[in-house]
DNA sequence: ACAAAGCATATTGTCAGAAAATTATATATA
DNA sequence: TATATATAATTTTCTGACAATATGCTTTGT
């Protein structure tokens, strides 16, 4: 019945399996699929028509990225996001971008910071008559351009599968971001970019995630992680 | 015929793929598998006397956690370290250690930290009449004792998958350190332990890896990805 | 009415083999 | 000889069926 349906799906340039794990990840994101849920794997190969290996190879690598924990003899959930893993993907985010930051002050070109500064202006321009939903993919965009010129392709995968994560933890318990102070934070970052001091500016992007995770656990939660500043970045 | 023998492999708490996993990578590490070796799933289903199914699984788990590449339509190889890799490695492991480092500082008890210090003090007795496979172990015990004071588990999952690429790199290029200059350095990361400064210890243990980094390619190769120091730690 | 035991159902784990794709080998043609 | 074409062999990919295990429900005994 629904197998006609969601054949379309599969663009199916390579494999069954590699469009069922892009299929899987979408779903979480669009929450179709929310953490703790159930994956049936029949249930799964019925509703897409096809049969159950392919389905079970996509929980298998879906598993090794972390995004799906398999408990033998019971199955596939997708993993459960703890307030402790709110505290650890911000934190090992901050390194991560912390040295992106640091080797994008060496590499990226003049014309490269000269785009990131007009994407900012736009940005900022467009301030006051735009949703949060849009300051968060133009805040991603820049963050993800700054990943980009890093040209280190372990911190973008590391980057990669944590950004998931955050983008689950935005999604799951939303965002209210007080929009000037976001947007200013954007401008110490290129501003520390454009000066191409190495130590400057990886201080500045943990000392702006590190906010980014107070103003989180500030509006959501009572109880937090934190171990203080001193845990985050240098003074 | 060799079916009853690879057997033994499989002390199968939970299920085939999972021991698979295990294997795999075990083989990788001793040399059995090389970088950039094919895995012929029916090849080796075969040689362990069960059904392709779980040699798949295991095959994508591992292609989830970077380990292997499956080219579709192709076949999975393991995946080859180019020179590239290594100075990522070193970096990745630099930022990923040092908040560990920062971290361990917070949450170390004073027994932790006295532990520590007696299997140093061990470890430096030993020095003259070890041998350098030793010594790396030693090293490698302390740098995870480490890890786990941290008690931050994506820090530490990060920590593994580059630590397993570590040990490929070690394995296939050898390393003869110099013994002294190397157990020097280790006292220097727990004395930063012990005066519980968080950012003195971060910058000691970027420090440290910055070091090891740099000795390793001085010992084999002639070009380098290095950008300088400023990349690595604060001035 | 409640707890334990046994049965039924659903789901995972494994298998053997067909279908599709790739690679290697051999044959034919210029 | 060299190049292209056809054929065979290998390997991946997928399927459908079955066994092993866990879960839920009914029955039974007290």
């Amino acid at each position: 019945m629904s197998e006609s349906i969601n054949k379309q799906f599969f663009m199916d340039k390579q494999n069954f399996s590699h469009d069922i794990v892009a299929l899987i990840k979408q779903q979480i994101l669009n929450g179709e699929l929310s953490p703790g849920d159930r994956i049936v794997e029949t249930r799964l190969a019925r509703e897409l028509g096809i049969s159950q290996t392919p389905v079970r190879e996509a929980i298998r690598h879906l598993s090794g990225e972390g995004i799906i924990t398999i408990v033998p003899n019971k199955g596939p959930i997708v993993k459960a996001l703890e307030k402790r893993d709110v505290f650890e993907i911000y934190s090992l985010r901050a390194v991560i971008e912390g040295l992106a930051m640091r080797m994008a002050t060496q590499l990226a070109s003049d014309q490269d910071i000269a785009e990131l500064e007009a994407f900012y202006d736009e940005m900022r321009a467009k301030l006051h008559d735009d949703t949060v939903d849009s300051l968060l993919a133009d805040s991603l965009h820049i963050h993800q351009t700054i990943m980009r010129l890093s040209n280190h392709s372990k911190l973008m995968k590391t980057y990669e599968s944590i950004s998931f994560q955050i983008s689950m933890v935005n999604r799951i318990l939303g965002k209210e971001s007080t929009k000037q102070k976001e947007v200013d934070q954007h401008l110490e970052l290129i501003e520390a970019l454009a000066a191409r001091d190495p130590d400057q500016a990886e201080k500045t992007m943990r000392r702006h995630i590190y906010r980014s995770y107070r103003e989180f656990i500030d509006m959501k939660e009572e109880d937090r992680w934190e171990y203080g500043e001193h845990l985050w970045f240098e003074k």
